[in-house]
DNA sequence: TCGCTTAGATTAATCGTTTAATCAGCGCTT
DNA sequence: AAGCGCTGATTAAACGATTAATCTAAGCGA
């Protein structure tokens, strides 16, 4: 009952077996030399009383603190969870702690992040950079995770391969008159997914492209994006470079009275949480977050293993701390739900106003 | 150019400055005794320097790591990018890092993220609680974010009157027919923001509620919840306790040829990061994530600071380690967008099939 | 001038772990 | 029998910051 909670330490263990704390240090981390009968001992015994190393004693004196730091640019991006959840289990698999920092959305606040997380002592950081920004050599080791375009990534998702399963998906089903949208054309990962896409479309096929920010800065956030009028037009398939844009096609369309997947199709990417609970389900392209995310982790060890800990950081013979992945390139997977369907037949082409139930 | 680019400790600006390591640690801490001349250059060289204190050596020595955890137990929560930046935001102002740490969904690995944490040694815990779920005793100083109406709940939005928001914007808008639309009825959050709408509603109301949960146990996941039949019976009130279901709602009725907001309004919670982006944009209920977890960590740090140090943590007078915060009950703010307008009129009770342009 | 207080600094111990260096036996070889 | 090599352990020195205890003058009143 008064068991005292003081969590025990090595000198704990070793008073009570009657051998130095060296011995139990040893004995616990299979280093030096141990007799297995007395190693067994120890072990059992730390056991029984539940001995935990203290990070901070360890930290001290390795140098190592055995957390990782993440920095997202922007941490409302709703593919945070996705993204935090792979990369804790990741990091926490390979025995690191995550520390979360937040730039706010600023970019020059992204340094200053940076700058807090190494203060903190983190051994790492992985890092999914703001669209269009290069991360500069920022003396610790780094695993970046943007596009397989970006110069210096180290892992993500083949975003342009997903392009080619959306593409090939709408063509599969018959339709030949694309409208693409974008967000923002500074962003490496869009450019990728809309590369992809176009890559596998004929010459024949008309596909035009709409930047949605671009359109707002001239019609005003949240202005409606005449989708209606493109499906008058002839296009029959929407494809979004991001299920946030998916989404707000669908419900222009919809409300619109345009009948998905009836009169068009659309499709996102990303599959993000409510993707599949909308009516009709969105089909998307999902990344494997879980992949990435391990190999962002294993290539980042692997370099902060590499680097000496006693390494003054002097000038001379500083490798590149950003990490490389073995497998850079991460394919992504089709996600089929209900807001695809085959095109509709040239006759209606122009649809019925008013045509429903 | 060929900078050393070790960390500066203490003993180097003491042996720059020829005074002792305890000197310096005294005058950049303000404590002990130090003349104010003195306490100037040293500041000074290590402003040169950029010294920044090893977080190890500090924590070794005052048992304080100046790192809290977030455990939220699902981490592919949409509200985590909010709540995660919020939390991130106020323990930074307060010197403290944020360690994220998943159960994945499990209850029961809530447990052992929590072992994690305080393994790696963090001074306290944050913990929004999965629904239902009662915060044992943890043996760390914790902060409970979840509702009033939970025991043991340290801060969190008043959702009872967010309720009571949505209702009374609905009847100033002239519905009188509701469906309240939940997902699991063992939240107390989603009870609280429930039983606040209808606290406003008189007897003369008609409110049902649905629970998707429940009913999607009974019809399968992803099952059409038949609100569009509800709309010809007479309901013109959509009001859902998440903006994830407001969605699904919006998404279902203009499926089916609903107009919102003419033929029927719709309401969620949580102003999540598509609510705005969607057409027509969601009308919903915001709680104020930065003031909550202002309220949370001010309330964490303040036992974290009560807490002997050197408490053995032993059997006797250890209070309870719940932080009671000053505020525990935070307003929500009403989002008035473009789901809500006024209810149609009794004529057009049944809205005609095909109305649309 | 002595003694006392006090400002301003230093000493040294400590937190818990790791690890290089050392040491004590013991069995074997030559 | 002296010396060598090996095993299984111990010693002691870090790592970097904090802080209680101590020390040294200087200032001041009596």
């Amino acid at each position: 009952m008064t068991t005292s909670r003081t969590r025990p330490n090595l000198s704990q263990i070793a008073t009570l077996l009657d051998v130095s704390a060296a011995t139990v240090s040893n004995a616990l981390s299979g280093k030096g030399r141990v007799s297995e009968e007395l190693a067994e001992r120890i072990r059992a015994k730390a056991a029984e009383l539940g001995y935990m190393p203290s990070q901070a004693g360890r930290a001290l004196r390795t140098g190592r603190s055995q957390v990782l730091g993440l920095v997202l640019p922007d941490i409302a991006n709703p593919l945070f969870p996705q993204i935090a959840q792979a990369i804790e289990h990741a990091a926490s698999n390979a025995g690191y702690g995550v520390l979360i920092a937040d730039s706010r959305g600023d970019v020059a606040m992204q340094t200053k992040a940076i700058q807090q997380l190494q203060d903190r002592g983190v051994d790492g950081i992985v890092i999914i950079p703001r669209r269009g920004t290069r991360v500069a050599d920022i003396g610790s080791p780094v695993a970046v995770i943007d596009s397989p375009s970006t110069p210096g990534n180290t892992v993500s998702a083949d975003h342009w391969q997903g392009g080619q399963l959306v593409a090939r998906h709408l063509l599969d089903l018959g339709h030949r008159d694309f409208l693409l949208i974008g967000n923002n054309p500074a962003s490496n990962v869009q450019n990728d997914r809309i590369g992809g896409i176009k890559s596998c479309l004929p010459a024949s096929i008309s596909a035009q492209i709409l930047w949605v920010e671009t359109h707002e800065s001239r019609h005003g956030n949240g202005c409606h994006l005449g989708l209606a009028e493109k499906v008058r037009d002839g296009v029959t398939a929407f494809a979004a470079v991001s299920d946030l844009q998916a989404l707000r096609a669908l419900t222009e369309l919809q409300g619109a009275g345009v009948r998905v997947p009836d009169d068009a199709s659309v499709t996102g990417f990303d599959d993000l949480i409510w993707s599949s609970a909308i009516t009709p389900a969105l089909t998307t392209v999902r990344m494997d977050m879980a992949a990435i995310a391990e190999q962002a982790i294993s290539a980042l060890s692997a370099v902060i293993e590499a680097q000496n800990p006693a390494d003054q950081v002097g000038s001379v013979m500083r490798a590149s701390m950003v990490a490389k992945a073995e497998q850079p390139s991460v394919p992504m997977d089709l996600v089929i739900r209900q807001t695809t369907g085959p095109a509709p037949s040239q006759a209606s082409k122009t649809p019925p106003a008013g045509d429903m139930e």
